[in-house]
Formats: C-alpha cells, sequence, structure tokens
DNA sequence: AGACTGATATTCT
DNA sequence: GAATATCAGTCTA
C-alpha cells in the first residue's frame, strides 16, 4: 500500500511514502496535530498510542486471530476492534512488519459537530473525541470500517503540525506499562486523561 | 476529584 | 471463568 503524496505547500507535514512503515511510536508522534474524518466528519489527532508486533500489550502478540487480521495487512489500513463489549476503538496499521499499529485515542472535533452530537448524545464538545471509545461514536466507526484503507473514502486524513507533544505511559494496560508510548498535543482539552509529562519536540 | 459498578464481545486459560 | 487498548452513572468528599 502505498499512500499519496501530498503536495503541501509550507512546512506541514507530508503523507510521504513510507510514512506508514516505520515504529508505530514514530508513526503515532507524528499523528498528533494531523486530522481524521469519516465521511467529512471528524477533527484534529491529539492523542495516540503506538502498539508494536513485539509488544505484549499488542493484540497481534499471541497471533493472528479474525479478530486481530487487519493487523497484519498492509499498513496505512484501519484496524478496528470492540472494547469491552460495548466500543469500537480505531487504529491505523503500520510498522516494518506485520502485527504493529497506532490507537487513536482522542480528537479536537473540528467538522461535522452537529452530527457528532447527534451520535453521541451530548452537546458539550469536549464529551465528543476525548476518549478511544467516544471518537468512535462520534464518527460512526464500526466493523464496517475494519480493514479500510485510510487515503480513500469514506477516510480523509490532513496532514497538520503540532503546537508539541508530550509523552507518556499507556493507559488502561497491564502489560509492558513501562514504555511511553502515549503521545498528547500540548493544550488540548481533549485528551481522554492529562499527560502531565515534559514536552518532547514540536 | 476520585472510587466503584454495570454493560457486554472476544479471546485465552 | 477471567481479562480486556472503555464509558457513563452514581456515590462519597
Amino acid at each position: 500500500m502505498v499512500s499519496v503524496v501530498e503536495a503541501h505547500s509550507g512546512r506541514l507535514p507530508t503523507i510521504r511514502q513510507g510514512f506508514w512503515t516505520r515504529h508505530p511510536a514514530e508513526v503515532a508522534r507524528d499523528l498528533i496535530g494531523w486530522s481524521v474524518f469519516v465521511d467529512r466528519v471528524g477533527g484534529r489527532i491529539v492523542e495516540t498510542e503506538a502498539y508494536h508486533h513485539e509488544d505484549p500489550a499488542s493484540h497481534s502478540f499471541n497471533g493472528r486471530t479474525d479478530r486481530n487480521a487487519a493487523m497484519f495487512g498492509p499498513p496505512g489500513h484501519a484496524y478496528v476492534y470492540r472494547s469491552y463489549g460495548v466500543h469500537w476503538c480505531l487504529n491505523f496499521v503500520c510498522g516494518d512488519a506485520p502485527g504493529s499499529a497506532v490507537l487513536i485515542r482522542a480528537l479536537d472535533p473540528t467538522q461535522g459537530l452537529e452530527a457528532m452530537q447527534a451520535r453521541r448524545g451530548r452537546s458539550d464538545l469536549r464529551a465528543l473525541c476525548s476518549g478511544p471509545g467516544k471518537l468512535c461514536q462520534a464518527l460512526a466507526v464500526s466493523r464496517d470500517h475494519d480493514g479500510k484503507v485510510l487515503d480513500a473514502a469514506p477516510f480523509a486524513l490532513e496532514p497538520g503540525a503540532p503546537v508539541g507533544v508530550l509523552q507518556g505511559p499507556r493507559i488502561g494496560l497491564s502489560k509492558a506499562v513501562d514504555v511511553a508510548w502515549r503521545f498528547g498535543e500540548v493544550g488540548s482539552l481533549n485528551l481522554s486523561r492529562a499527560m502531565p509529562q515534559p514536552a518532547l519536540k514540536a
């Protein structure tokens, strides 16, 4: 799978060939500040987590199953799974070997606010996309999107630069809690949880 | 602010 | 049966 090369003017990062075929922690960091849309509804990515194919916390760690099959497919595609039997979670498959992905944990909502408010049943903008399950409900992401390529409808990605990137340990895990593979945008009001860690780079 | 709890699908033991 | 990359509601403070 080859990603589109964007002819963006200025200093914005671009979707270049090979963007996805790197370590998921690099991809997760670089995605902060980008925007993701599903059927033109979505916003700016402000929180991500990396899952590496050799990472005990990764769904792919114990091999391919029906659920995680998309993680073993081509990079630059979506991996969508059901979490706790209730919510959907959206990942971007990446890495230099099969089985790595980046979990999209939070967005600053920017487009399709009314659709998101209706789907979420809430009007407060901070309640729309401030968590991996919430944003999937707001963007109507479900099993239908599992395995779909990210640079074609209904998905759309738009490069963008972060104000600054925070880094810290991942959330909700019992394994590999020591690796700091959670990334967050400096100053965002939509993080799923606070990130007090020092800034990396902009 | 923080602790607890229920909802509920899939996978693994 | 237990664990899980979660969220909303409810309780106590």
